[in-house]
DNA sequence: ACAGCCATGTAACTTGTTACATGATTTT
DNA sequence: AAAATCATGTAACAAGTTACATGGCTGT
C-alpha cells in the first residue's frame, strides 16, 4: 500500500483525493473498495518518514488542496519494490487449518466445508466472468480480473484435490 | 492468526511455547516462518478480550507454564470463523500495479519485470515440487505444497497473459 | 563450560482500518 | 433545498512484527 502509493506519486504528484481515485483504478476499484481516510493517514505517514513533501496549492473555485510528490528517498524505495520479486503467499493454509480444525474438533464436517467453499468459489468465479464479460473493451482492469478468475480456479481445483483426499482415507 | 491459534486451542488446551509448535505444523513451518513472541503476544490480546482464559501450572521438571483454554465467547468466534467463506484475494493486484507503475515511470521495462517475476515463480515451484517429492509419505503438509503449486502455475500462467497483452499493443 | 532447548513475556514500532468532523461547491 | 462531489484530516483501535530480557534444565 505503502509502495502502491508511491510508485503512483513518482509516475505523478497528486493531492490525496486525486490519489484516491487512481488507486480505485489502478487497484481495481471493486475489488477492493479503498477508504478515503486511509490514502490521508498513510501519505501523513510518509510525509513524516521523509518519503513525500507536501506543497499545499491554492485554488480560486474549490477548497485549497495539498500536492505531494516523492523525495529521493522516496524514489530509492519505489525501485527497491519495482527489483522485489516476492510473492504474497498461499491463502490456501488459511483454509487447510479450517480443515484441520473442523476434522479435530468434530464441531463442522470438514467435506461440508470443503463443498459449502466451492460453492462460494464457483459463485465468485461466474462474478469474475461475468464482470470479463462486460469489459470487453479490453481495457485496464481486464488483465486484473483475468488473473483473480486463473487463482480462483487453481483454488477450486485444490479444494477437489482436498476433497480426494479427505474422503478415502477416513480421519487422520 | 487470532482465529488460527483459537482454533488449535479449541482442539486442545496449549502453553504458548506448544501452542507455537503445532502452529508450526499447521501452517507449514518452512512457509511462514513464525515468530514464538507473537504467539504469546497474541494469547495475552485474546486473553485480555476474554477468549481465552489462563491458567498457571506447575511443573516439577520443568519451569511454570502456562495453559491457554478457550472460553465460551472463543468457541462461538471459532464457530464464526468455521462458517466464514471469505477468501483471501489476489496478490497478482499488487503484481499488477507493479506494472503500470513500471509501464509509466519507464523506470524498469514491464516486460523485464515480468521475466524476472516468472523466473522467481518458477524457481519457487520447483522449490515446492522438490519437497512434494521428498514427502511421499502422503502426510500432512502434503494438501498444503499441493495447493502452493495450483496458485503459483496459475500465477505463472497469469504472467504469460501480462506478456501478451503487453508485447502486442505496446504501451498503454 | 557451553550450546541448545524449554518456557515466558514486554516494549516499541508499523500498518491497516474505520468512524467521525469539517466545509466548500456543483448538480438536480 | 437536498444530494453528490471535492477536499482534508484526526482519534482510536486492531494486528502483525521483532528485538530484547529472563531463567531453568539437558546433553556433550
Amino acid at each position: 500500500m505503502r509502495e502502491a502509493m508511491l510508485a503512483l506519486l513518482s509516475k505523478e504528484p497528486s493531492h490525496g483525493y486525486e490519489l484516491h481515485r487512481r488507486l480505485c483504478v489502478a487497484l481495481g476499484e471493486a475489488v477492493t473498495p479503498l477508504n478515503v481516510g486511509q490514502v490521508y493517514v498513510t501519505l501523513s505517514r510518509l510525509e513524516k518518514s521523509g518519503f513525500v513533501m507536501g506543497t499545499e496549492v491554492e485554488q480560486t473555485r474549490r477548497s485549497d488542496k495539498k500536492v505531494y510528490a516523492v523525495t529521493a528517498a522516496g524514489r530509492e524505495l519505489v525501485a527497491h519494490w519495482l527489483a522485489d520479486v516476492s510473492w504474497r503467499k498461499s491463502a490456501p493454509a488459511d483454509f487447510h487449518l479450517k480443515l484441520v480444525a473442523a476434522a479435530a474438533t468434530a464441531a463442522a464436517d470438514p467435506v461440508g466445508l470443503i463443498d459449502t467453499q466451492r460453492r462460494e468459489l464457483l459463485r465468485h468465479l461466474a462474478e469474475i466472468q461475468h464482470a470479463l464479460a462486460g469489459t470487453s473493451e479490453e481495457g485496464e482492469a481486464t488483465l486484473l480480473l483475468e488473473g483473480a478468475a486463473l487463482r480462483i480456479q487453481a483454488d477450486i481445483r485444490w479444494l477437489e484435490v482436498c476433497e480426494l483426499h479427505w474422503t478415502q482415507r477416513r480421519r487422520t
